[in-house]
DNA sequence: CTGAAAGCGCTTACAG
DNA sequence: CTGAAAGCGCTTACAG
């Protein structure tokens, strides 16, 4: 048989291969490599050895079928190719890396179908836990993955009841500072354009760009509030349309940062200039890890501390350390001031 | 026993419970599920609908152990949180998902440990394939991944021996349209940000760079090629330090479109305008995926199609359709042009 | 300190 | 068309 041409298959070394090799039974040989049990140095030291040079790579499928835990989680977003969800899906895989755990990363589109498909296929490699930016509407789906046992906390986004575990940012105080910024270099017309109403952060992004009017004596145009559809081009659609209808504003606050680029995109394609003719602020900052050479006002919301809390407590869940205690952590947002802004006065 | 306080830790449906429900064996209760072997049609829907009653979900690892596959694939990358590498594991997460194909995402940060690590992670979870986009000098990584016979496609950069499978866009090409529309329009001193040599779609770039020049008769000015290490404020350092040389330039080109992003950043911190005194090309085209407010020419690479095919390739490797046979795509490259170059003419 | 046995939940031949 | 048996590679009690 020529080894040029047809190569073996390449079986990968098991326990039994190490147990025949040092003597020992592969039960031995498995306590030996993970620290399990009292076993003499000499014992462990040769066996180590063997692996090493074997090149032994544990099959987690394995052991895990046996022990019943993974060492796995899920992240379940709406589209890693979004920087929003990428940055945080990034903090997430790192934190879970430090403490030995692997992360499954699965789009859900803002698609209830795709989501529970997710969720069933992250149940199906039997992930320890599970953190999940829900998508629009997915009670149904959140209230099936609580029936599995599955531990699993929300990241960004809550639901109305407050029965589950979550960490979101301060979203009020965040649409409230974006408004009340403008509000305060003399802007009065103020197009909101918002997520769905179905998303909390969405809700309470309106509900502090509310307060801000409230508090400065003016009354809100429902007209200038806009809900804009997570879809391609929804940007485009919508602010076509204001354009078009001649609604008077001066500032523009974007549901996040993504939006705010859109529309600014679009704004420039009918030459209405930034921020000279109107305002933009938006939501996210993303600019604090993605370089873009436009100076963006937005609203900064921690993406770091919220995913690492995201996992802290998913963590403490699948060790059955939260004591039936319920999370519900909020995470500080600022105002970043940018060069997308300008007074009116 | 209150159902409030404590609800058990409600354990998954097995076959063993669809079996005892319905009177046969988890044998035929695993056949009727996966279509396997003839079975009656009547018993087929029995057993499917009472999963179905159950909430069954099946267990991968398990089916996995046994059969050996696991519909797994990973993909790593340098950094998910990267646009280039996010658009690229969405296409791929996209492709594998149609062919029932769950995808593992693991950065490996352009470090060799993080990347055997992620590999080690990968195989230890049994994946069926890997793509991966190799970090810097990671022909040891490769060779090892190579060994363990678990078939892998490259990823945007090969090797220089090129005995591996691969899937990369035409560097060289967009090189040498980069820096033609730029001399095109004039400039002649064009400083060029590049990558690490090491890194073949850097190496390429460079030749297409040093082929437009030498066609138009220009010779190469060593000062103007700088390598950019890959981190945090790397082009920051560098770019500084050419502003303070005052080394003459009137364009730049950037290895990709996030370095561009942050030269312009940082040129516009220097007070030096683009285009109107610097011209900028990227590279990836970021901007067909990603709304960003700043219209910088770019070279495009069929992110989809890239993707598309290295899943394609890997596809066939795992099903064991290659025959041998060695894969070299090289994925055609454009230049798009947008208002960060102007003539100098 | 080490071993023999059982079992995690499934699939794969083989029988009938 | 359906069943009985074995086994994937590991870990978990239990023995000694």
């Amino acid at each position: 048989m020529s080894d040029e041409q047809e190569r073996p298959p390449a079986k990968a070394t098991t326990l039994k291969d190490i147990a025949e090799q040092t003597g020992f039974t592969i039960n031995t040989v498995s306590r030996a490599l993970k620290n399990k049990g009292d076993i003499s140095a000499a014992t462990i030291k040769l066996i180590r050895q063997k692996a090493e040079e074997l090149g032994y790579i544990g099959n987690v499928m394995a052991s895990s079928l046996r022990s019943g835990t993974t060492k796995t989680i899920a992240v379940i977003v709406a589209d890693v190719s979004n920087p929003h969800f990428s940055i945080a899906v990034k903090e997430i895989e790192r934190a879970a890396r430090m403490q030995d755990y692997t992360t499954f990363i699965l789009n859900a589109y803002e698609d209830q179908e795709v989501e529970r498909k997710a969720i069933q296929s992250a149940l199906s490699k039997n992930v320890d836990g599970i953190i999940i930016c829900p998508s629009q509407g997915s009670e149904n789906n959140l209230a099936f993955l609580e029936r599995t046992g599955t531990p699993f906390v929300l990241l960004g986004r809550h639901l109305e009841d407050d029965t589950m575990d979550y960490v979101v940012s301060d979203d009020e105080k965040g649409g409230y500072l974006a408004t009340m910024h403008l509000l305060e270099l003399g802007h009065r017309d103020i197009l909101f354009l918002n997520a769905h109403h179905s998303i909390s952060s969405s809700r309470e992004r309106l509900a502090g760009y509310k307060r801000a009017m409230a508090e400065s004596g003016f009354a809100v145009n429902p007209e200038l509030i806009r809900e804009v559809p997570h879809l391609t081009g929804g940007v485009k659609n919508e602010l076509s349309e204001v354009i078009k209808s001649r609604l008077a504003y001066t500032a523009l606050f974007a549901f996040n940062d993504m939006m705010a680029w859109e529309s600014i995109y679009v704004l420039n394609k009918h030459h209405i200039r930034v921020p000279d003719q109107i305002s933009v602020v938006g939501f996210d900052n993303i600019q604090s890890r993605l370089f873009v050479p436009f100076p963006l006002t937005s609203v900064s919301n921690a993406k770091g501390k919220t995913s690492r809390k995201a996992f802290e407590i998913l963590l403490k869940k699948m060790h059955k350390q939260n004591s039936g205690k319920r999370y519900h952590e909020v995470v500080d947002t600022r105002l970043v001031v940018r060069e997308s802004t300008r007074s009116l006065l």
